[in-house]
DNA sequence: AAAATCATGTAATTTGTTACATGATTAG
DNA sequence: CTAATCATGTAACAAATTACATGATTTT
């Protein structure tokens, strides 16, 4: 149940696509939940069925038309519930970490690949939402109720990556002395 | 695949049975990896089935006999040729901050509740893991090589669950602004 | 001409969760 | 006697991934 409310919780402020919606989960959103266009379209049809959302066409010029999905009242109101639901305990995987369990002289230089790949993705996607505090959450005092939620949000994302960079280093450093030993 | 591979991991050093799995999956291993002993017990089956795994009934004394599993050869091969398979960029899931994109005055005090729960549980976690750190890696340099990495892998859950320590604290504090407003 | 982006979908399979099921032993 | 722990499983359902599919437009 937990992506139809994503969805909606992206549908909040604009009216999106199945396209758009599925670029947003990439991106901004996509830090702290993933899902693919082929979920989503199926997510959106049911929703439109449940009257929690509805759609309307645009033609675009130059481009195929898209759907757009929009928030109901009652797809509003079921959001506001949800947020009461009992909230399910994330289930923590991480195949890196696992692999770092079978660590071992022969594997150590392949490991500090992936980490040093993962660091450069993190450092591109924290460049990113600085960018996105800067213009939007400079000064979150004086934020809308809602948007501070979000500002934390995003500070929760940012902090794991500046995490993720700090451990990246001393894994890579302790993988080095592994590797050359 | 992941979760045969996340089942071999457990059990490279030592034999286990799918209870002791699962208990595990909740515990150590669990920081990185979650599965239910439903789960665990159908992949065993099929490691089994797949020779990756050999199986033995142990009788004990005043309990349940249990079927203890362990790795074979081909299965510690298949292990090792894991670790340069592409990683699976995880998806990262967490209906908490899905919630906080819907902070309203009205939820303000449900989400600063549910954001103190689980600073709690993280302190009870991060408790759990000092103690092995302080057991076990207490001198990381002196450890053989593969525990050099299940130390990285404990640092790593470590600095996250600290970092979310600090945030739940900030977070806290502007909710709590938030709801006096 | 080829590749990338825009746009939407279906089908098959795998993975994960929830509910149901059993039965013994031990601690309070 | 009640609850908790030990121990293993099946079945139904929901969620997610992978593969397949189409077709227009824009950029290189």
């Amino acid at each position: 149940m937990a992506l139809a409310h994503a969805i909606m919780t992206a549908l909040i402020d604009d009216d999106l696509s199945g396209y758009e919606l599925a670029k947003d989960f990439e991106a901004s959103l996509g830090f702290f939940w993933h899902a693919s266009h082929q979920q989503i379209y199926q997510e959106l049809h049911k929703l439109a069925d449940r009257q929690w959302l509805n759609k309307r066409e645009v033609s675009q010029s130059g481009k195929p038309n898209k759907i757009v999905y929009g928030l109901t009242g009652a797809g509003r109101k079921a959001l506001a519930r949800w947020v009461y639901d009992k909230t399910r305990t994330q289930a923590a995987k991480d195949e890196l970490l696992i692999k770092l369990y079978n660590l071992s002289t022969e594997n150590a230089r392949h490991l500090a690949a992936e980490i040093a790949e993962r660091r450069q993705q993190m450092m591109r996607t924290l460049y990113l939402y600085e960018k996105v505090r800067l213009r939007h959450y400079a000064d979150p005092a004086s934020l809308p109720v809602r948007h501070k939620g979000v500002y934390l949000a995003l500070l929760a994302g940012m902090g794991q990556g500046e995490q993720f960079l700090a451990w990246c280093d001393e894994a890579l450093e302790l993988l080095a002395a592994v590797d050359s030993a």
